[in-house]
DNA sequence: CTGAAAGCGCTTACAG
DNA sequence: CTGAAAGCGCTTACAG
C-alpha cells in the first residue's frame, strides 16, 4: 500500500492526460473539453487529491493566507468582545475559499511594524485586515512601501488606497443620547476611548454632535485608553466635578462596567441616581446588576465582510467599499429618568 | 534598479559559491569553511536576502506554521480572558523562530474535525496546540490518523501520545476553599464549568476534595457550560435550595460576575451575606463592586511554553512535559466572614 | 571542504 | 483542445 500522498502527476496519469490539463481544470481555466474535465475530476476524487497549496504558492506567488495583526495589550484585548467575533466572521469567509488566517498579537508599535515587514518579506500573507485604525496611521505608508494589499475595517481619515468595510458607530451613539435626553437627562457626561484610534475619536465626536442637536453641552468629557481601569478613573474624576452628571455615556462596555462599580462604591445608585450606557454589546453586560444598556454592532458580520472584500481585492485588483448596518442601541436596565427632572 | 527580490542564486553568485553552500550556511549545516561562511553571510546581508519560506516548505515539507483551532462559541470566547493572553504568549515564542500562528475559530465539532483535516491535508501547519482538552477527546485519534504532531495545553486524561504543558488549577481552587473555610464558612456551594472539558471536570473535583479535607460537604454543586448566562441560572437555582450557602465558588470569572449580579438583584449583599470567588483572573474582576476575589494563572507564560515545547517536538521528534507554576488565589473584596459564624 | 544536479508539486506560457 | 517543458526558490544527497 502506497502511503505517499498523490500528486498532480498521479492524477494526470490516471486520467490519461498531462499535468497541465489537470491544473487547468483545478484552476477553472477555459479550454478543457467537458468529458476530459469529468475524467480528470473523477481521477482526482478517486485518488483523494487536492492541489498542494505550498507548491501552488511557489508557482503563483500567492500565500492563500490573510493576515491580522492586532496591536493591543492582552488585558485590554481580553476585555473586548469585538475580536473573537470578528475573527470568527473572518474564518467563515476564509474556509470556503481554502484560505487561512495568520494571526499576530503584538505589544507595541515596533513589533507591529516588524510583523508587517516580516509577513510581507516572507510572503506569508497575500493581504491584511486593518483594524483599530488610527489617526495619521503609519500602517498606510508602511503597507504601500511593502506592496501589501489591505482592507480597512472602519473608515480611515485619509483618502484611501484601500477598500473600506465600514460599520457606523455614530448612529448608535446618537440613539443613546436621544434615549437619555428623551428620558429627561440634561446633565450628561462622556467617558471616551483612545482618541488616537479613529473609532475612539469618532464616538466622541458623535456624542458631542448628538448632544448639540438637543442644544446641550456635556457636563464632562474624559478621554481614556479604553481600559476598565481608565474608565473607573474617569468616573472618579467626573464625580469630583462641579456639576454632577445624571447620565454617563461610555465608549466601551468594559469601561461602563468599571464605571458602574465606581458609582456603586460611592453610593450612587444606577439607574436611580445616574444612568449609564455602554458600547460594544459585551455579553456580560446583560448579566450585570443593573443590566447594561449598550450600543451593539455585529462584529461577526463585519469580519466576514472584511475578509470577503479583501479576497475580492486580491482576485480582481479592486473592490468596492461596503457599508454595513449601523450599530444599534440595546435597552436594558441601566438607564432611567434622572432623579430630579427639570421643569 | 532591479525591483525583483533576490534569490539564493544571487547570493551564491555574489559570494562566489554554489547555491548549496548558501543553503548550508542558512541551515546551520556543518562543513562550511569559516571564511566562506562569513563571505556568504555578508553577501546575503548586502542583498537583503532571506530564505523564502514557501520554497523552503516545498523542499522540507514543513510549513513553518503552528495551528490553533478553538472550538468555542464566540460569545463565550469573548468573555474568556485566557485566549488573548495565551495567543500573545504563543506569538512571542514563534516570532523568534520565524514561525507563524494559523488560527481557526470553529463553531462546532464537525467544523473542528474538518479544520484539522484540512490543515493536515494541505500541510498548512506542522503541528497544533491542543486547548480545552475534553474527556475522551476525539482529537487524539484524529491527530494520530492525520499524523499531525501536537502538544496538550493541560494534562489529558489518557496516557499521552503528545507532550503536556500543564498548569495546575487544583492548588488555586484549594486556596480558595481554604480561604473561605478559614474565614468561617461552612455552607459553601460550587458553580462549575463544562464537565465535558477536563479543566471543568478537574476544578470540580479539586473543589470537592479541598472541601472534604475540612470535613465538609458542599451545600450545592451546579455544572454549567461556563457561560455567564449559565452562571446566573446556577445561582438562582442555589438560592432556591433548602440550605442557603454563605459562599459561592465559581469555576470562571464571567460566571462569578453574572452570579454576583443575581445575588445583588435578590438583595443578597456580597460579601456581607455571601462571599464569592471566581476563576481566571479576568481584568474586569478587579474593577467590579465588590472587586472579585479570584484564582489567577499566567496564560501568557502558558502560551509561550506550549509553543516552545511544540517547536521542540517538531525539531527533535520528542519533548519533555513541562509543569508551570500553579494558579494562585488573588484576594480582593468579594470574600468576608459569613454572616453568622458557627459556634 | 565544495559544486552540479535532481527534486519538492505545482502553474503557465509555448508549440502543436 | 492537448502535451512537453521551463520555472517558482529552495534543500539535499551525490560525486569529487
Amino acid at each position: 500500500m502506497d502511503t505517499r500522498r498523490p500528486t498532480i502527476a498521479d492524477v494526470a496519469k490516471r486520467a490519461g492526460v498531462s499535468k497541465g490539463l489537470v491544473s487547468f481544470v483545478f484552476n477553472d481555466k477555459p479550454g478543457v473539453a467537458a468529458p476530459t474535465r469529468v475524467r480528470i475530476l473523477a481521477a482526482a476524487e478517486e485518488l483523494g487529491w487536492q492541489p498542494d497549496p505550498v507548491a501552488r504558492s511557489l508557482s503563483t506567488q500567492r500565500a492563500a493566507a490573510l493576515g491580522l495583526v492586532v496591536r493591543r495589550d492582552p488585558t485590554v484585548l481580553a476585555a473586548d468582545p469585538f475580536f473573537p467575533a470578528f475573527m470568527a466572521g473572518v474564518e467563515t469567509a476564509l474556509t470556503e475559499r481554502r484560505q487561512v488566517l495568520v494571526l499576530s498579537l503584538v505589544p507595541d508599535a515596533a513589533a507591529e511594524t516588524a510583523t508587517y515587514r516580516s509577513l510581507a518579506a516572507h510572503r506569508r500573507v497575500d493581504g491584511v485586515l486593518l483594524t483599530d485604525l488610527r489617526h495619521d496611521d503609519d500602517r498606510f505608508p508602511l503597507l504601500a512601501e511593502l506592496g501589501l494589499p489591505a482592507v480597512c475595517v472602519g473608515r480611515p481619515d485619509v483618502a484611501g488606497a484601500f477598500p473600506v468595510v465600514n460599520l457606523d458607530d455614530a448612529a448608535g451613539l446618537r440613539s443613546a443620547v436621544d434615549h437619555l435626553v428623551g428620558l429627561g437627562h440634561r446633565r450628561i457626561a462622556y467617558v471616551g476611548g483612545d482618541v488616537g484610534m479613529l473609532h475612539g475619536r469618532r464616538r466622541r465626536k458623535s456624542f458631542l454632535e448628538a448632544l448639540a442637536r438637543h442644544g446641550l453641552d456635556p457636563v464632562g468629557v474624559v478621554d481614556t485608553d479604553f481600559s476598565a481601569a481608565a474608565g473607573a478613573r474617569a468616573v472618579v474624576e467626573l464625580l469630583a466635578g462641579a456639576v454632577l452628571p445624571t447620565a454617563l455615556v461610555f465608549a466601551s462596555d468594559p469601561m461602563a462596567v468599571a464605571g458602574l462599580a465606581v458609582l456603586q462604591r460611592q453610593g450612587v445608585q444606577v439607574p436611580r441616581d445616574c444612568s449609564v450606557t455602554g458600547f460594544d454589546g459585551m455579553d456580560l453586560g446583560r448579566h450585570l446588576h443593573p443590566a447594561l444598556t449598550t450600543v451593539e454592532a455585529d462584529p461577526l458580520a463585519w469580519g466576514r465582510a472584511a475578509a470577503t472584500v479583501l479576497l475580492r481585492l486580491l482576485d480582481d485588483g479592486r473592490a468596492d467599499d461596503l457599508e454595513l448596518p449601523s450599530a444599534a442601541l440595546v435597552l436594558r436596565s441601566s438607564t432611567a429618568p434622572p432623579p430630579d427632572p427639570p421643569g
